[in-house]
DNA sequence: TCTGAAACAGTATTTTG
DNA sequence: CAAAATACTGTTTCAGA
């Protein structure tokens, strides 16, 4: 699958930047007993390569005003739809993952709102019209805990 | 909720770090109009208030080597179990998101694995002994889009 | 092809006002 | 919050394995 020209300073690279993007490439070189050159090169390859797709800061969602958070499963009405139907979830902002899936429904999506009733606004004049079907929301109480990808080499069949 | 404490600056370096966590702190600040000292200022305020959590990096799933995505609802069979389940749940490193949840279920995880037949050995060899009931596995069969929540300023009530 | 030492440009952070 | 100062980092270059 293209994982296996991954060394292991490639994983211990990832094990480390995944947790802090913002970790000096010096300190991670330290950490690795290499040259902050050979960092810089290696995050670039892993860049090149689709590997690392970009940073981000984690927030506190409450603490920005977004309440609550929201899972939602649903069947299109017309199947074959479904290009037209992302496009339409991309323009809402607060759908914040978008997924195909097997199973109990055709698509998934996790979305923020400010409140309840704001989540209700959202699927009564956001959602609904798009055209989905069988729609069934599930509210997050409370998120306990979320972390990255486990990262660890796999056996490497060379 | 907290929230309100935050000024117009806050929101835009919120924005431009939330997107990319590398950007470089002086570029922040060139874009706000204020100095490289300011941001500094902002960011750690921010930090303190608990709003900002870390950073990451975003990694291609399927290119480390797990190829299947899937969400699990459970019920406890022991309700008043939960902070036991949520500790066996975090050893699990392949689980990497779970909330509390209203509705169809106690609780609702999100988790990694390398491919189906993992996720099987998974379910059966981690998660079924602690004591989960009526679960019900949704598979990904691929992540359209993920991005962060919508920052924006909201209605400051002075 | 990859590494690492050196050099430069640029940044993070502190201090001061 | 701005300006200035310092220490440190990001990035490129280049010689060598």
């Amino acid at each position: 699958m293209g994982h296996h020209q991954l060394d292991e300073l490639d994983y211990k690279i990832l094990k480390l930047i995944a947790a802090n993007a913002r970790i000096p490439f010096l300190e991670v070189a330290r950490e690795c007993n290499v040259s902050g050159a050979a960092i810089h090169q290696r995050v670039q390859k892993l860049t090149n390569l689709g590997i690392l797709k970009g940073s981000e800061f984690i927030m506190d969602s409450n603490k920005i005003g977004f309440e609550t958070c929201a899972y939602m499963g649903f069947y299109l009405k017309n199947p074959g739809d479904f290009s037209h139907v992302v496009e339409e979830l991309r323009k809402i902002p607060e759908v914040v993952e978008c997924h195909f899936t097997t199973g109990q429904y055709d698509m998934f999506i996790k979305l923020f709102a400010r409140n309840n009733q704001h989540l209700l606004e959202i699927i009564h004049t956001k959602l609904q019209p798009i055209g989905l079907s069988r729609t069934e929301t599930l509210i997050s109480f409370r998120e306990i805990f979320r972390r990255q990808l486990p990262i660890e080499e796999v056996e490497n069949m060379d």
